[in-house]
DNA sequence: ATTGACTTTCGCCATCTGGCAAATTATAAT
DNA sequence: ATTATAATTTGCCAGATGGCGAAAGTCAAT
């Protein structure tokens, strides 16, 4: 392995010396006070997620890999959006989605309840008259 | 169209209330206190990247979806095309999605067919019927 | 109406973020 | 060395976050 605990204010540093850049020059172009930024990187203080976004383009970074290296966002592939539906069985078919969003949101909660309710009736009916 | 400026806090809400979830429930299960929750959702706090991370799972929000939605990541073009996060237009409630992901693919085409039989309903009862 | 259990909101406070201005340290030029 | 200038660090403070415990609502059952 090559690093060894490195923190986010070094990371920091390390991207705004390397380009290079002072303080000064980076904190104009975030609009961030020079202070501040110098804190972060002896990190003395901690960034909040609008501070990393400021920074994050100025550095060369994306905003999620700045994030991700921040503690924010757990470490992943970058771009999620229905991929990873948390636990595991199945995937939620494209068209399927397509029309529900453009449902409104109670709409498309109700459907959930219909399905809820429409899955314990076929269970019961299952069971009083068990086929096959 | 359906959404005017709806905040995060209201999402949050709304997501926490459709699972559904108490505040203090909702608290236990992510650490964080009720009452903090309650003002996030009502708006008089507005949560921390730390804070968003923790509630992000139990509501059924990917992390960077939460923060897209806190304004902390700007909103990401990325590789989807079936289901746009992007909440301006048609967005796909993450729960509905969540639940629906679970079921076999043939389900989730009978709930749309269903959906669209109860849309032509309505719309020819709403016919028949002018009320209002 | 009243009690009791549960849920949400409020008051208060410790802690942290982040900006401004002054102080300190580094870098150059004479 | 000395002074001028630029870069970084420190002191201080306003504002925001977030937790804890108390107060205020809700609602069902009696």
């Amino acid at each position: 392995m090559s690093n060894r605990e490195i923190s986010l204010g070094e990371i920091i540093r390390q991207q705004r010396v390397t380009i290079p850049l002072t303080l000064q020059e980076l904190a104009q172009k975030t609009s961030v006070s020079p202070s501040h930024l110098g804190r972060m990187e002896r990190g003395e203080r901690f960034p909040s997620a609008r501070i990393l976004r400021k920074i994050a383009g100025p550095l060369g970074f994306e905003e999620d890999e700045l994030f991700t290296l921040a503690g924010y966002l757990s470490p992943q592939p970058s771009t999620v959006a229905e991929s990873r539906p948390s636990y595991s069985s199945g995937r939620l078919d494209p068209y399927v989605s397509k029309v529900l969003a453009n449902e409104p949101t109670e709409v498309q909660h109700a459907v959930i309840g219909i399905l809820s309710i429409l899955k314990s009736l076929s269970k019961s009916i299952t069971k009083e008259i068990p086929q096959g």
